[in-house]
DNA sequence: TGTACATCAGTGAACGCGCGTTCACTGATGTAC
DNA sequence: TGTACATCAGTGAACGCGCGTTCACTGATGTAC
């Protein structure tokens, strides 16, 4: 038998097999369950191992669980990647965001709806991991959003105010895309279309911030 | 013994003492897990009876649950009806939702905490349950908004985005209050000064909605 | 007021179950010579 | 290329534990007369 690229037998792939099965299972589990309910014995046998040779893999599920939320991260930051760099350039950047929002978030439910589920309901470290990439996903939002001409004279606290809640209609967008129901291309293009107005919206009111008389100071 | 007011002692009392003690348990074992993680025995433990009684309040753990969501739910209603009402009045009335929003929370902090925790890891009623109710808190808040003149000729659709809009940033303002560490005076104006921010941006962002020109139609 | 009976919140023993974890093992894969 | 030994992913039996739920019960409270 050669050895193709594609079908490399060694024990290492053979385990590094394993080991992708344990978290695509655990994932898939998630689904529809907190990660507190999810038990060592379903994820094994979902990847069709023994128990106990989940030891090789993973020291426990809290293991199991850092690795969900770091891939996970990993896709948020791609994510970010892809809309900072303008990859759909329409000329029109809100429009351009949402659309890169939607496509990755479609592309990777699974992770979206982990994140957003143990956000609040997680156990503590891995609540704070997400919490900390959010804030830094924000800030550095702001310091993009720092770039503009128009933006240049606010305050460092007016930009991450700014990007903060930009950030959340983003994620109110992420949780109307996967609570939908039932799915269509026509329910994602409107909730694509409000996306777009919210944010739309928070930009007008930053481009006519301090202006308003009975605020500036 | 003379049956004090504050001290009747009547089975049916006691009776919903116990019931009390179980619900309290149940919310105070919620500040740091998911309700899906609480067994029946802790709660049972926690309110000093044998888990075996527990059945003579509830048929089981989920229908505890489901009227934690209700008690909440009336937490939440209540403090709408404040703002609305214009309770504390001092003519601001960002400032005074702002505030009426930080003393229900700080007041009500498991019940809120529990909303929130529950609003995306918990089990499909009680997900349910706080979706709905939050939907009906957005749509009558739209219905208020729908009263001022300036935006009498708003579109249904629009004028729900945008009341989506100021649910989802008191929502984080929320998640600010609750998350904070370390309490205190101090962090809570911070946050509450961002809290008014936000809303202040939304709010400009509608005064001059449609007047920018490139997305009147 | 006193008595006889009904109600029912709470008790305690017992059950079967899935869990995480231990341990000694197997046998295919990998390595040294 | 062939042989002898090491590695180690996966096995299977066993453990003690907390769980939800059943059942027959107890004894204080409530009610009818």
């Amino acid at each position: 038998m050669t050895a193709t690229e594609s079908e490399t037998n060694t024990r290492q792939e053979r385990k590094r097999r394993t080991r992708q099965a344990l978290l695509e299972t655990a994932l898939s589990l998630l689904d529809e369950r907190g990660f507190a309910d999810l038990s060592l014995r379903e994820v094994t046998r979902g990847a069709g191992i023994v128990p106990t040779a989940f030891y090789r893999h993973f020291a426990s599920m809290e293991e199991l669980g850092v690795e969900l939320v770091e891939q996970s991260m990993r896709t948020l930051r791609d994510m970010l990647r892809s809309a900072r760099t303008g990859e759909t350039s329409s000329g029109d950047i809100i429009r351009d965001s949402v659309h890169t929002l939607h496509v990755h978030v479609r592309r990777h439910e699974d992770h979206f709806r982990f994140l957003l589920r143990e956000r609040y309901g997680g156990a503590g470290p891995i609540q704070r991991a997400i919490a900390d990439e959010l804030r830094l996903f924000a800030s550095e939002l702001a310091v993009d959003l720092a770039r503009f001409d128009q933006l240049r004279a606010w305050s460092s606290e007016d930009l991450h105010m700014m990007a903060g809640l930009i950030v959340t209609a983003m994620l109110a967008t992420v949780e109307d895309l996967l609570d939908v129901r039932p799915r269509g291309a026509g329910t994602d293009r409107r909730i694509l279309r409000t996306a777009e107005k919210r944010l739309r919206l928070i930009l007008l009111g930053v481009a006519n911030w301090r202006s308003d008389p009975e605020h500036t100071s």
